[in-house]
DNA sequence: TTTAAAATCATCCTTAAGTATGACTTCGAT
DNA sequence: ATCGAAGTCATACTTAAGGATGATTTTAAA
């Protein structure tokens, strides 16, 4: 019994609230038409009535309006393949050349390979280095790769 | 003038209805007051008539409800956990010493720094770097570093 | 066009790295 | 108990790496 009610609550509730009423538009029919120039006054009533009907049946039969509001959530992917990280490049200045010895070095090349891989004299690399490794604030080669792979500057 | 009508679009339409509305009432009330026992035909449009205008109004007034959605946004990271290859460790053959030796190297540290960590002198170092050297087949700190990595025996 | 940064090369020097060899100890496996 | 691998330390030597400084040339920007 009580099942049944809650099952079909809404049939129910909108069954008496018309039962409801139209006794009421009946007793008013009654007490209003012998009341005579008072059919204005009825007429509002019912489409007053029925008006907020209306609406109380609209919001309990339509299904609510969405407004969709968007959230961006990051979501950690681990990826294959390297992306340099260009603010940390642009914060540390290095130049062009510096950037090339800098993967040679990672890749475990001598300065002389290096010198010979980019068509320099050894020198030349090793003053590439030093100002390489003034700027990534190392001493070592070694310090350096690791920084640089810290930093996301190489794979 | 086009501005002022799509601002005050939805009451402006209200009115109108209103007026048609009212207008219709009192041209049913002077086509049904004069057939007798109709009243019940003409209060049942009513009634029918405000409901819908009811249920129209509810749908115009009613806020919509707010939806949350979360969007993804892919964010790319280096993989957190790294898995050694064992099966590399075993054919390779290093021993438990070289392994650490090989670790602090990849950090970045001096043949100095090491024997200070490991509690033992530069030469012993020495050695060790230069058995696993022999048996990582390279001949540089950083080239060893690299192999290393590449077989995923280090981070 | 001038100027600054980048790139090149060189020299000198110091230190770190790598090679080779030998010796000693420890410890687990045969 | 013996053997070999692993670990330790040492010495001597060679080579690579790193630091400091200076100079020249290119190149890009003000």
């Amino acid at each position: 019994m009580r099942q049944f009610f809650l099952k079909y609550k809404s049939p129910i509730l909108y069954g008496v609230s018309l039962a409801v009423l139209l006794f009421l538009v009946k007793w008013l029919e009654l007490r209003f038409i012998i009341i005579d120039h008072s059919l204005e006054i009825y007429v509002g009533s019912i489409a007053v009535v029925f008006t907020v009907l209306g609406i109380w049946l609209a919001q309990k039969l339509t299904k609510p309006k969405k407004e969709t509001i968007i959230v961006e959530k990051e979501v950690y992917i681990e990826s294959a393949e390297f992306i340099q990280d260009k603010s940390q490049l642009e914060k540390l200045n290095l130049s062009k050349r510096e950037m090339e010895v800098l993967e040679l070095i990672a890749q475990g090349c001598s300065n002389q390979e290096i010198a010979s891989q980019l068509f320099v004299s050894l020198p030349t690399i090793k003053t590439h280095s030093s100002k390489l490794f003034e700027k990534l604030d190392v001493n070592r080669r070694t310090q350096a790769v690791e920084k640089a792979k810290r930093l996301r500057l190489i794979p």
